[in-house]
DNA sequence: TGAAACCTTCACATCAGTGAGAAGGCAAGC
DNA sequence: GCTTGCCTTCTCACTGATGTGAAGGTTTCA
């Protein structure tokens, strides 16, 4: 599909698709024209970096971890192309994202407890 | 306590300490010389501010939570001055926090997941 | 008395994202 | 063919948020 198509399916900008691939998070084909052509799967790689930029984890990171990210039916790289740097940093990253996890749950009780404490009528709404 | 031990004891910058205070995410009294003087609860305050940051809150959604995340042995605001925007704000950011955790714990198992298929002998090292 | 810690302020750095201009590709209709 | 309209391309410059560096001055303390 082209830039608009994926624009229109993701809600994200195509300003911000081309700004995504200029991070190299994403690399769509050329058409002969020069247009972007992206895969099916671009949709929800485009969802996936958008959630983990909410997340606050920056382009780096991500650019870093998102070979590793793939869906369940999509190919993993070879395990032959994984140094011992690439699974440390691996688990580095999963280590910060647990701790990000871990404060955020932290807070999220916090603030559901309050709502709780004074609006009970609206407490356990959210799972 | 001075900037420098609260700096110390959290790691965090001087330098920063004065910016949250700027961004009104701190409130040290003064001392007649001008220092600022934090209270033993700045500790606590400092750490889940970082946190908060670190998991990709701004400032104003922080500043806007942050009176409601004491911890229990602290008094929270009286619901008198609880508007119903205040708690329909709080249960926005609530949604919203939701999203990130789900979001990054998808992510995170799918990183564990590789690290356990590709290095099994270090698999279960995280909670 | 001199170093260390503190104060304010201005300016700069980085990152994620945006606005806008100028130009090319392409299909529909005159 | 030619215009109209929309989509695409690229590029330059800019915003807003978070954070830093450094100058220049005051206070504390050994």
């Amino acid at each position: 599909m082209r830039i608009g198509e994926l624009s229109r399916r993701t809600g994200v900008p195509t300003r911000m698709l081309r700004y995504y691939e200029e991070q190299d998070l994403l690399h769509p084909d050329r058409a002969d024209n020069g247009y972007r052509s992206y895969p099916e799967a671009a949709v929800y790689r485009v969802q996936q970096i958008r959630g983990l930029l909410d997340s606050g984890l920056t382009t780096e990171i991500i650019r870093n971890i998102l070979p590793f990210l793939d869906r369940p039916d999509q190919l993993h790289p070879h395990p032959d192309c994984l140094t011992a740097e690439t699974t440390a940093l691996l688990r580095g990253e999963a280590e910060r994202i647990q701790a990000r996890i871990d404060c955020l749950g932290r807070n999220l009780r916090a603030i559901r407890e309050y709502l709780a404490a004074v609006a009970p009528d609206h407490a356990g709404e959210q799972a």
